[in-house]
DNA sequence: TAAATTTGACCTAC
DNA sequence: GTAGGTCAAATTTA
């Protein structure tokens, strides 16, 4: 983050969501359910606009800067590099080349073998590479739906050098097939979801979710873990693994990507960055879906801070977002 | 048997 | 010339 304006924005934004939170908390208890709505939806407002500061803030700060050639130049930290270093390379032909494109990073906490995430579309792999400087090869996927739709959409899977359960996941394009698994299921915003579908869906998050306060180690890939566990109802069965199962709607990994109206973000690499563990939220190619489901999640951790008690909340060791290392928020006071 | 994956060859940008 | 990206035939899988 670009000096400490967008940190110190964001903190207030949180600031608000927090009291928003509060509010919340008292009114579940017997307050009209307009009223709840109201305040989810401040929720989700406020909770956007910080994801943009956020966004736009580790796109100028962190990536604009490696866009501009410091990539050979940068000191290298053992992980922070790990996505970047395989890509460098296509960088200048990815940028005649490519109209959309966005980055992402996900992890398997199923091991080495299990490939990366269902992203809620069906991909065909139509090739495989090595690439020099990687010690793994590039997968190469376009949407299943390329001939009987013309769907352009493609994807880049690459396992990280440093860390084989990580895994660097570059999106082409637009999907223009109607066959997205995912969108009703998996907690695709609907334009206007049911009062009580909303409530539910709060309180399932909020009573499985977790705040991790911690501070990040060093070597957790240069980034600040945001972690939270859910068993989230109508996203996914807990004992379904979001990278080892097929794709079905449950399995998502929600990770990053755009939220179009707050980021500038989207003629390059949208990197944000995330552990996604057994924490089953969406990754996809659309930008706007993932913003939005992203906010949803934020705001549902948010929401979760409403029903843990005052200390710093546990958190179970797997379940990981992280936050580009430049962002740097006292959580645990924040929420204390 | 259709669909998906693998893999060597080819194409193209740099 | 090199390396990344794609093609397409062969092979595997459901």
């Amino acid at each position: 983050m670009e000096g400490n304006g967008g940190g110190r924005l964001v903190v207030t934004e949180l600031s608000h969501i927090k009291e928003l939170v509060k509010q919340l908390e008292v009114h579940l208890g017997g307050g009209s359910p307009d009223l709840c709505k109201h305040l989810t939806s401040q929720i989700f407002t406020v909770t956007e606009r910080s994801i943009g500061i956020i966004r736009s803030c580790q796109f100028d700060g962190h990536h604009r800067k490696r866009a501009a050639g410091d990539l050979e130049s940068a000191t290298p930290s053992p992980l922070s590099d790990v996505s970047d270093l395989p890509f460098k390379a296509t960088k200048k032909r990815k940028a005649s080349m490519e109209k959309k494109r966005q980055q992402i990073r996900v992890s398997s906490t199923g091991g080495v073998e299990n490939p990366p995430i269902d992203d809620g579309h069906s991909w065909r792999k139509y090739g495989q590479k090595e690439i020099l400087g990687a010690k793994h090869p590039r997968g190469y996927y376009r949407c299943t739906h390329r001939n009987s739709q013309g769907c352009l959409a493609t994807k880049q899977v690459q396992r990280t050098d440093e860390d084989a359960t990580l895994f660097d996941v570059i999106y082409h394009g637009d999907h223009t097939c109607n066959h997205q698994k995912t969108a009703a299921v998996a907690g695709k915003p609907q334009p206007e979801m049911d009062t009580n579908a909303a409530r539910n869906r709060l309180h399932d998050l909020s009573s499985g979710l977790k705040v991790k306060t911690e501070l990040p180690r060093q070597d957790s890939w240069n980034a600040m873990p945001f972690c939270l566990s859910s068993p989230v109802s109508g996203l996914a069965p807990p004992e379904r693994h979001p990278f080892s199962a097929p794709s079905t709607p449950e399995n998502y990994c929600l990770l990053g990507g755009g939220v179009p109206s707050a980021s500038p973000a989207t003629s390059d690499s949208n990197h944000l960055s995330a552990v996604a563990g057994a924490t089953p939220f969406p990754v996809a190619g659309d930008a706007e879906w993932r913003g939005a489901e992203f906010q949803e999640v934020v705001s549902a951790l948010v929401a979760a801070t409403a029903t843990v008690a005052a200390p710093p909340p546990a958190m179970d060791a797997d379940e990981c977002f992280e936050f580009d290392p430049d962002f740097t928020i006292d959580i645990s006071s924040f929420f204390a």
